[in-house]
DNA sequence: CATGAATGAGTCTTCATTCAT
DNA sequence: AATGAATGAAGACTCATTCAT
């Protein structure tokens, strides 16, 4: 193998051992010791591969940015083709259980938590959130044109739709047992089907059903 | 002054350092030479006061527990007889700008972070959740009693809001420049305006000419 | 009562409060704030009577060094009039439970356990010592000089008593299954005995009776 | 040099500066700051090594016990057959200048003084107390039977000798003026010689020429 | 490439001492 | 005379980072 796989390699092996770390333990109790212990390397590695401790979040950041950019625009391109089965798409994958792992979900909260006192976090969550958050604007957009729906502000619908899941995930995480991932979907599907019943009548339907 | 007094005042003192502390720097850079510098003490006084920096934190969270719960039920009170008024008032009281002030919620989501990992803190806010979940719920319920909304599930409204006040306040903490306080609380209402459209009808009137 | 009186007697109730509390924990963990509480008096209190810690177990030792001296003289005047008699009568003394307590003698180590590094405390141990060594000495002198025991040098018998004195009172102390009060009186009259048999004959039986 | 040599070497170190700080100072003022300066090492290294500071002082004095347990039991090796011979070896070996230095008596009496209310110090220091009793009775015995000495004691005299060895090494710290280990190791040989004349004859002539 | 020894800055915590009341 | 709040120095311990091997 080359070097520079060599180095990809073990970068990647040092970023899923950061989430790994940070899931586990939390930001509080997140040591570059522990990260390499993870990743069944030696201490002093870290700092090889990542210019800093602060450098490894960063780009452990990035990687799950990407990661979950990637799959959410998946999720899109492989949904029906109308407005509403591509938001339904969206939300359902939000919850899948395969794509969201318990423990990357945990991480992202705990980057969120760091956030407002990092800008280098910020910039990239937001940057997330905000691509996200066109996207079922514009969706919300179509449906709202193309369904007859003119007195319902589409921003609005969006906003509350992204803050709910938001929620719903913290829920989800802190009170596992009172919520899981089906409740948390059919939650999301039962809001969109009060604002757009005809729409998401069938999806309401179905969640139902499962 | 008395002694009791002046301990009192004391803590009271150290805890308001200790949410001024953590608003400004978070979690990661939370030190105990900060809030004594932020309660213009000397370092030594706060294991005089707390027996531990988590002592700290911990009271600090039940003293703003305490806070939220009193605020939260004394708007529920001056509100309205009907379920929808005292609805609308808890999330007028959730997003009051004089209530709840950026910092105090920047240091709500800060512990909510840590929760996950701290038992301690676990606790009081899952507690706190809970009643106020509880109440919403039995609100929820009351509308769709009265209002003759068979269809609807009472408690998924509830979740949903509860998650999308949550997750709104996570938007306002993190991007400032697309969400206020008014555009939060107009979301909610027209959430609760699609799913109850008589009720809060009114409400979402007001809302929108404010 | 006088001030004086008061003073004095708050000294000693810190006095004793010192010896408690070293006996309890050693030197290690002894703390002002361990001496106040256990004197049931406010923690400020030990600096207002004694200059300094230092200062305050400085006087603990010479309080105990002026009780020692006392109650072994006294226990040298009551004894009979032949020098065997009054050695056996220190002896007795050394292991008498009502004075010596264990307590005490855990303090007693205490202190000489530090004193190899604090001249205050060597100076005191040292004098005590000294005077008990000449006075034991003196005894063997004289039983030698009586007793016809021409070839027995009375320094040696003097330094081997008193080392075993000592030696046995860490025993006790250290491992009391083992050894206790009667059996070190036994061992020292047993060396006493073999050194001294005539002078010593009666005091064995007596102990071996006992 | 390999790792676990360097390990090992650098325990060693710590654990010799260990002793030189505790001989220099005593426990009061022993910190892990002194220790590190004393084995010309940065001052984070010692917690590298040793989990603690307890941990180190506990390595410490296991360290010295498995030290003096071997020249202990060397020494009555290369002893005579005879018990006599071999009682006088150990008295030899515990005042042999060469094997006991000052520095690591004054340590023993520092531990030894702390073992009261540390029970990882005293069960070392038990252990070793007994096996060293231990033998010095079964020599004890063996005298007694062989010798015709049917009416002594063969414990006391055992439990005699040890406490009076150790009583001679505190005159010895405390007062060197006044005892040396020339004087010491006489007053023992003349207790079995008072004790056990026909055996020890010889061993005190020899004590007196020297 | 990789290891892990070494460093030193930083943090919590304890505690003797001071001092206002 | 007595209290206990307040201070600040000092120590144990952690950990990111560096560097020789």
């Amino acid at each position: 193998m080359r070097h520079l796989e060599i180095k990809e390699s073990r970068r990647a092996q040092l970023i899923e051992a950061t989430i790994e770390s940070l899931a586990r333990h939390g930001f509080a109790e997140f040591t570059l010791a522990q990260v390499a212990r993870s990743a069944h390397l030696s201490h002093g590695i870290v700092n090889f591969y990542f210019r800093s401790k602060e450098a490894l979040l960063v780009e452990t950041l990035k990687y799950m940015a990407a990661e979950y950019e990637t799959f959410w625009t998946a999720a899109l391109r492989k949904a029906g083709p109308r407005p509403a089965d591509k938001l339904a798409a969206i939300i359902a994958a939000d919850f899948d259980p395969v794509m969201t792992s318990r423990k990357k979900v945990t991480v992202w909260y705990a980057f969120w938590g760091e956030a407002r006192w990092r800008p280098d976090y910020l910039k990239i969550c937001q940057s997330l959130s905000e691509s996200y958050f066109a996207e079922t604007r514009a969706l919300c957009q179509e449906i709202v044109q193309a369904g007859g729906y003119a007195e319902i502000d589409a921003e609005w619908v969006a906003r509350g739709l992204n803050a709910m899941i938001d929620g719903l995930w913290l829920d989800i995480l802190t009170s596992p047992k009172a919520v899981d991932r089906k409740d948390a979907k059919r939650t999301c599907l039962a809001l969109l089907g009060a604002v757009f019943p005809r729409e998401f009548a069938p999806h309401l339907a179905a969640g139902k059903a499962a």
